[in-house]
DNA sequence: GCGAATCTTCACGGTTTCTTAACGGCTCCT
DNA sequence: AGGAGCCGTTAAGAAACCGTGAAGATTCGC
């Protein structure tokens, strides 16, 4: 059965959803603000999210940037009208689709369909092993002979996506704009600069890499 | 490069996204009926498609099941307003996303965006393997008997044409205008000089090439 | 508020890649 | 036989790119 977890502020529409989705066999869950839904969604595991940008708490990108660390569940906004510049904040975050309020219900479950239909059968959780390195991408834990390494938050989500993607070339406009968003395609410095921190603290001779790669003029390569 | 195919009636619409996109580093292609429309689909295998519901000669939705049968390429639906039925209709037919007209060209973009990203994971890529080679387009891998090779951007550019063409001739024309620009087509230097250090990298005997093969005055072939 | 950690920005030297030109072999045509 | 055009090969200078260290600017925790 798919699952479903609902975030949403007003108490109708968690309601409303809750009511249409169950009787048409979907298994809900509920949350009322970004927080609790943040906990939902790492507790249930759902099939795919239907998020409102409108919380109390806290920014909806905010939360879909939170999912997007560990999870490729699909995220459905919902938004009202007039938010064109939050709609395409929250898909360059990671977003799947949005439903602008108010929505007819017909649309929301073709989309909901659409979205579940897409995802890939969940992927196992990368963990890297070898002599010399130890990743795990879902505890966030890295060592490099044995010793723990700390990362910041930027050289881990550098780390992380060049890691799900270990062994294919990632390109430069991609790990920028995953990394440091949309703008930002262009700074190559920036690449250059972490992958020189993360290399020191990862490689065990750093000015001949092992497992991250440059492939001139192109990308970066976790091998 | 991402290609994208636009289907529309309205020329305008087609002109205006042709030189957004354009600006943007896609690889813009223009259908102004649902059969056209599906022959450049056909043809230039793209990597997201634009399509309005409202064509002359077809459903929109007749599109989208003629595609669905061969391509799980990614198909963004224009629609006017009023058409929610067509929308959902679209939706399930397998369209992946749809943007009301009028549209503001930030959203479309972010759209489009989405989809690509989306698609990665589901689109099988090319992937050449026998005796001798193994290219993997998605990974940016290639190896000739059992160890990699590393390729220049510009190398890959060309290799990776020609195996998206296998067994069909590119001219010359194309190579040098979809790798270096609308502005050197009469580079026939540039060709050789690349060629000859692809076949040095792939090929068993560079001097009596099987796979990348000479046709004189015309261009080149994979096969 | 204050110190530490992190992020941004810059400049330099070394390396890779691109561009360009020249030369010889080959085929085809006259 | 000779010439013209096309192709493959090589090499060298120019341009672009990368790694690196270090110095502000900003953020974060206390």
């Amino acid at each position: 059965m798919t699952k479903v977890v609902v975030i949403d502020d007003e108490a109708a529409i968690c309601r409303a959803l809750r009511i249409n989705l169950t009787a048409r066999d979907y298994q809900v869950a509920t949350a009322g603000d970004g927080a609790s839904g943040l906990a939902a969604i790492a507790r249930e595991r759902p099939d795919v999210v239907i998020l409102d940008l409108g919380l109390p708490d806290m920014d909806g990108t905010e939360v879909i940037k939170g999912v997007r660390g560990w999870s490729t569940t699909p995220i459905i906004v919902l938004s009202a009208r007039e938010q064109e510049q939050a709609k395409v904040a929250a898909l360059d975050a990671g977003a799947d689709d949005y439903v602008t309020k108010p929505f007819g219900m017909d649309e929301l479950l073709a989309r909901l369909r659409a979205a579940v239909r897409r995802a890939v059968p969940s992927d196992e959780q990368p963990v890297i092993s070898n002599d010399h390195l130890l990743i795990d991408v879902a505890a966030r834990r890295v060592s490099a002979s044995g010793n723990d390494v700390r990362l910041t938050p930027t050289e881990w989500q550098l780390l992380e996506i060049l890691v799900r993607n270990r062994g294919r070339l990632v390109t430069q406009r991609q790990l920028l704009h995953d990394v440091w968003g949309p703008n930002y395609t262009t700074e190559l410095n920036y690449l250059r600069v972490y992958m020189a921190q993360l290399r020191r603290k990862l490689e065990p001779d750093p000015a001949r890499p092992r497992y991250l790669l440059t492939e001139p003029g192109m990308g970066y390569r976790f091998t």
